[in-house]
DNA sequence: GATGAATGAGTATTCATTCAT
DNA sequence: GATGAATGAATACTCATTCAT
């Protein structure tokens, strides 16, 4: 009759259980999208009922309320985390913090890492995206390979003209396209609540951060992080 | 009684008739996303029957690829020609065709023009985020802005920094931070797609491409279009 | 006010309330046929919903296959069972078993009885025919009725040629129509199975089984089950 | 803009367009079952636009009906021609017609004929089986030769204790299995429609007209049609 | 703390049928 | 004689959510 350690634990302390659904729900969410994603699913992953997860997260929408905030703050944490710690490193400087571009770039460092080792949660934070079918998700990839490929041969153009086209490769010019269209993509909510700027404004200030920073790069001015 | 010619006509041409139904469509599925939009709610927009949506575009995901397709192509249309007659007004600089950035610049301008003018095809291009409920959506939402901000404040220090701060307002390193932000977003993707690139090796490009460029925008340098 | 137990009870256990749910299914089909069947009506008359018959029964096809089971099952059984239960009271003929005529007579019995009692049952293992409506039905019906009515008056001519005439019946020619038209259309199946047998080979078995039966019980011949 | 002769001619008689319907239909129904089968594509294959089928032949139903009238009355007429000519050919024999047996024996021929010809045709008259799912059609199926299985192999055993039990095969048992439960299946009606009969009586009657017939051809009594 | 049983409300999809030309 | 355009009505299936134990 004793349940062994090994067995499913019943009455598992409440956080606990919370932490459990949550893990589960992030992972789901992630693959599935919001709504094609199923509570009956997320319950039988987790391992528990239906009535559990509507006990502990109220809803559906609660349940990922809390995946977002925690996945959120752990984000947060870490980019800030980084760039505290960047501050302190630098404080010696003499300034009493460590300069902002250290701090910015810690901060990236950071947020890039937290990415790459916890893709789900980015997916969840940011792109519920995966909600489309197979066939749309392949139309829409398709037409945004479209885009970047037309911004990347420009890019390609660009650098060609340069003196220091020989040391660079395709994969530069596609990292240059991948942050201009993120760029612009992200500016589209800038427009949006700054309903004065012309298009023509945005683009031009566009170009000068970005072609400007890619032309001064390319005849050789770099920055390099100060030593940690 | 007389019906006017605006009246909503009867037997209207297939063709015609499919691009009602998508404009309509688009308009919903921005608003609503691709699965909490009803078929019933856009033909019912459109002024006709469910069945006649089935009978010309097969399906809910038949209608909203048409969407997707008519659409990008619109958008691909818009930059290309923009770029291309940007290359023939430069084509009498002598290398027989515009300089990069110039096609570049047309075509962000055109991209910019077209967000703007058609919100809808741009969200349903590029984003069926609205999926989510309006809870969760402003939780989404106060998610980004956190980082945004961070991000900002961040930008603003470095600006401050620049003996040209004066000249430079709130709104510029908010611009700075929305273009970052997006970048980093969607070098995430490039990243997936070339494995060997470690976090460290993209936040130092990125730092390197924008922030460079923003110094130097700072210390005055700045890129003009050349008149048309 | 006081609810009987025998009022509909909520809450009873699976296996019990899949019972149900055949029970009414297997009525619905045979009044209606499968496709005319709606879950709808089934799940109204089970007095349940209708996600119940999904979340038991999986599908439309699912809640057929479980009537179809269990009644073939069932039918199956009463064959078996009484042919098995002759071959152990035939036992002490001292071969060790019944004689297989005695089998089959009594399998015959447990069937023809089978198919009285349970009429829903047979009809939806062996006819879903009612998905006509009464229209098609009743031609459905007449169509036969000629058929029959012609092989009958070859029977009864038949049948007035032999001395045993006076003895016989209407009803006995119409049997003998019955089984003959049965049996012929169930030598179609036969023949489909059998691609090299000419129409002519089957027609002359056919006789040879038939007639000559009739021929030999017109004569006096009779086969009397052994006293049980 | 002359039309060729190859061109699907337009303006066809009625009688004639009504003809060319009903073929692809009673196809069409065949393949599908009535429910299953639909007016798009009974009118697609035929070449001809819906509203044609409803104004030549009224409904749905109304096609069905008029499949199943031409059909019946082709099946009819061979049956009867066949017995008639049989009759005729018989009438030298003293009695002004053919023997009813001879006369039966035609007729089956006819229809095993017409069966074998027309496949399509017994299928609409007889059986709008395949209305069933595949998944469904195979459970059928698989039930059907369960009974047919044991059937056999009872008939196979009373084979074996006969003296001709060596030139006897495995599909002779097949066939009487088979006629068997044909005949067995169709008397299930003539139950329904002499309700004063016992199971018992029924079976008793058919085992004495199969089993004895079959034992005396066993036995090597054998009927031949006469000669033509 | 935990769950099996149950459902209200909705959604995509299909089809026989008719109208206007 | 012939058809493209249009629809009312129905149906299988799903899912977030709640009771009763």
């Amino acid at each position: 009759m004793g349940d062994t350690p090994q067995a499913r634990r019943r009455r598992v302390p409440r956080k606990e259980r919370e932490q459990q659904m949550i893990d589960v729900a992030v992972q789901v969410f992630a693959k599935r999208g919001y709504h094609a994603a199923s509570v009956d699913e997320i319950a039988e992953l987790a391992g528990i009922s239906k009535p559990m997860v509507y006990l502990y997260l109220d809803s559906k929408e609660g349940l990922f309320l809390a995946c977002l905030r925690r996945e959120a703050d752990r984000l947060v944490a870490a980019f800030q985390g980084a760039a505290r710690e960047a501050a302190v490193r630098g404080a010696d400087d003499g300034s009493g913090r460590g300069a902002p571009e250290v701090r910015l770039h810690a901060g990236l460092l950071a947020f890039f890492a937290f990415v790459a080792e916890r893709r789900d949660s980015w997916v969840v934070l940011h792109r519920q995206a995966s909600e489309l079918s197979e066939t749309i998700a392949a139309a829409v990839a398709e037409a945004r390979r479209a885009v970047m490929a037309q911004v990347a041969e420009l890019v390609r153009a660009g650098i060609e003209e340069s003196a220091a086209a020989a040391q660079l490769t395709e994969r530069d010019a596609d990292f240059v396209a991948h942050a201009l269209v993120g760029a612009a993509d992200s500016l589209t909510d800038w427009m949006a609540r700054n309903p004065g700027q012309s298009p023509e404004g945005v683009a031009l200030r566009l170009m000068n951060m970005v072609w400007v920073g890619m032309g001064r790069v390319l005849e050789g001015e770099v920055w390099v992080p100060a030593r940690g």
